[in-house]
DNA sequence: CGGTAGCAGGCAATCGTCTGCATTGGTGGA
DNA sequence: TCCACCAATGCAGACGATTGCCTGCTACCG
């Protein structure tokens, strides 16, 4: 039942031209070596026949899939699925398409699907997974594929990315807390040895200095992966440790929510008891009970420009690599109150917070 | 700098055979029509060499591009992401890849991806869109292209599916709230072109009878889609209109997410004003205050399912066409309680509630 | 009127792999 | 001894589109 598939040759044979120039006719770079009446009774050819270019040959003649792999840790995790509507959407815009890969954290994985990709011919990548220094970067190189890189940036090699300005999205946090009277103010850091995580906590020991606080070493714990469980490990460390931290400025909001859980468990409450600070503004997280404090960035747009990148890299240009930072904004929800406040739960809403200009209550 | 890529013509010449000889030999279906030792040589060879099939040309060859297309109304949807997950793992698994496409609810870019899918010879299709009676189904058989439908029916065309049973589910629901002594419960249904709306619906008015309970058509209002805004204005109208009802069995979590919204509001509170169960157990909606009751299903299995009877058609199994339910299950959290429950919050946690066996307090 | 520039379009090779058919060499049976 | 047959491999033609090169043809200039 399946109509035989309309060809080139159908369709040149219908407009009486050759295939040649059929394709030249519907090739809009080289529309212009035919004529214009030519080229029309081709288009309505095509059109009449409902041609439709088989993509494969094409891809096979000119060494072009217009596809493209993007590796993320998991796409479970809600802030990847607006970056990855924000490349796939600029991609289909320009003819291109994505396959996601999920490394799961997992090197060999990250490997097996790189494999994979390479294999499907992908005309570049968009990594999000690389920690630092990792080999995949050299193989890329070596096999001319064309690589960006998402919140993460590589030391050893340069190479285009699209990342939040993390140094100063912390310091907005800290700067925040320590606005409302903080002056014990607890870091949660993520994985150090990729960027994100280090970044950030750098940011932090910065910050707290630039507010003339010091960062006490046992008011810092790390994480050995962004997620909850970890948050609420590292959560109970702290408390475990000493009690006397008033606010805590997470690495990520996962590790927020774990936070959020430790209090839980203790029967202690958020903003009363302890601040918390988080980072990324997934989405949902002001659905949560307080809402949640946070630095927002634009996922979609952090998806959007890598893909613009990697397209231009694609395309050839081979002008200096553009390291993009995007701006970070703090959001002030209901989970930051001034230290103390036992007994003041804030109302519902994304209210914004006053900064005390003094010591003020 | 890069590398000439290694090809079939290489690995012949390494192994002194004909190219046909050697792609005979890759080829695990077709290894026996080779001497042992011959083909022993060629694979030495090609892992000597690295060689990586080209998938393209062998697309081109075979007309099997070994992908798929998704089509889900939107990644963003935290249902989403643990399905696609399924649908990806199974695939990769029989090297198969995904290529998502989101139409947010719109036809005409429906209509557009599944245009683009086609262009790249996708071998199938997995639709979680479609809306009754869709074209695209017609187009599909049409084309010969496998297609599986997911938390769809399609009542004019046979077709293979993974879904939730719901009538099933929306009875647990209400079974859950009518134990807990509710007579008065309320329903924001979903949109009713879509199967998972009208199905959830009919259920409702079924247990709502079974339990001998009236469904008051003033205690039933549909959604337009299945979001948050819409759960909220949902929600206010039955507050508008009377505010008699002690529960809502709302059609999906959003929906339900959408209830919280209007409750805070007006000040009123879950679930000692109104309890709520929702649909789905989206990840993270546990994390809300009060952590959701509301009905689970396997979403990861879901995708799984749906990949696994894709591959089934696309292997060519003509067998009976396979309509999959998968068993609902009751996961109660904090947000429902019995009636007029007025001043008692409910602890933090998932703890179980349990089934008052009669009147009590 | 001859020469040439330049446009339109045809020809054929190519991308890398698969596969139906032909060919080779060896074996067993009559 | 000859023939038929089988196993193992070579041969060559697709698959469908792109593109460098070449051929006609027209037109313009001197």
């Amino acid at each position: 039942m399946a109509d035989p598939p309309v060809t080139l040759k159908d369709v040149a044979a219908r407009a009486r031209v050759h295939p040649a120039t059929a394709s030249r006719a519907l090739n809009p770079e080289t529309r212009l070596l035919v004529r214009e009446d030519t080229a029309q009774r081709v288009l309505e050819a095509a059109a009449a026949l409902g041609y439709r270019p088989n993509t494969v040959a094409r891809s096979l003649r000119t060494r072009r899939s217009h596809s493209v792999g993007v590796l993320i840790p998991d796409l479970n995790n809600p802030l990847f699925p607006p970056i990855v509507r924000g490349i796939e959407d600029r991609l289909a815009a320009a003819g291109y398409v994505a396959l996601i890969g999920n490394t799961d954290g997992d090197a060999d994985r990250e490997r097996m699907l790189f494999e994979q990709m390479r294999a499907r011919h992908v005309d570049g990548l968009v990594l999000a997974t690389v920690h630092l220094g990792d080999p995949l970067l050299a193989e890329s190189a070596r096999a001319d594929l064309p690589v960006v890189l998402m919140n993460r940036l590589a030391h050893d090699y340069s190479l285009p990315s699209v990342s939040v300005d993390n140094e100063r999205g912390i310091r907005m946090a800290v700067a925040h807390l320590a606005g409302l009277g903080h002056t014990r103010i607890a870091h949660i850091a993520g994985p150090q040895e990729v960027s994100t995580g280090l970044a950030r906590y750098r940011g932090f020991i910065a910050a707290m200095e630039a507010h003339g606080l010091t960062a006490d070493p046992d008011l810092i714990v790390t994480a050995k992966s962004f997620s909850i469980d970890e948050g609420m490990r590292c959560a109970q460390l702290l408390m475990e440790r000493d009690a006397s931290c008033t606010a805590v400025a997470a690495a990520n909001d996962m590790l927020a929510i774990g936070c959020y859980a430790a209090l839980d468990e203790v029967g202690l409450s958020c903003p009363a008891d302890l601040s918390v600070v988080g980072f990324n503004d997934m989405p949902f997280i002001d659905r949560l009970r307080p809402p949640l404090t946070t630095i927002r960035f634009p996922h979609y747009q952090v998806g959007t420009e890598a893909a613009q990148l990697l397209l231009e890299r694609i395309a050839g240009h081979t002008g200096p690599v553009k390291v993009l930072f995007l701006a970070p904004e703090l959001v002030v929800r209901g989970s930051t109150g001034p230290p103390g406040a036992t007994g003041t739960p804030p109302g519902p809403g994304p209210g914004r917070a006053v900064q005390p200009s003094g010591p003020d209550r």
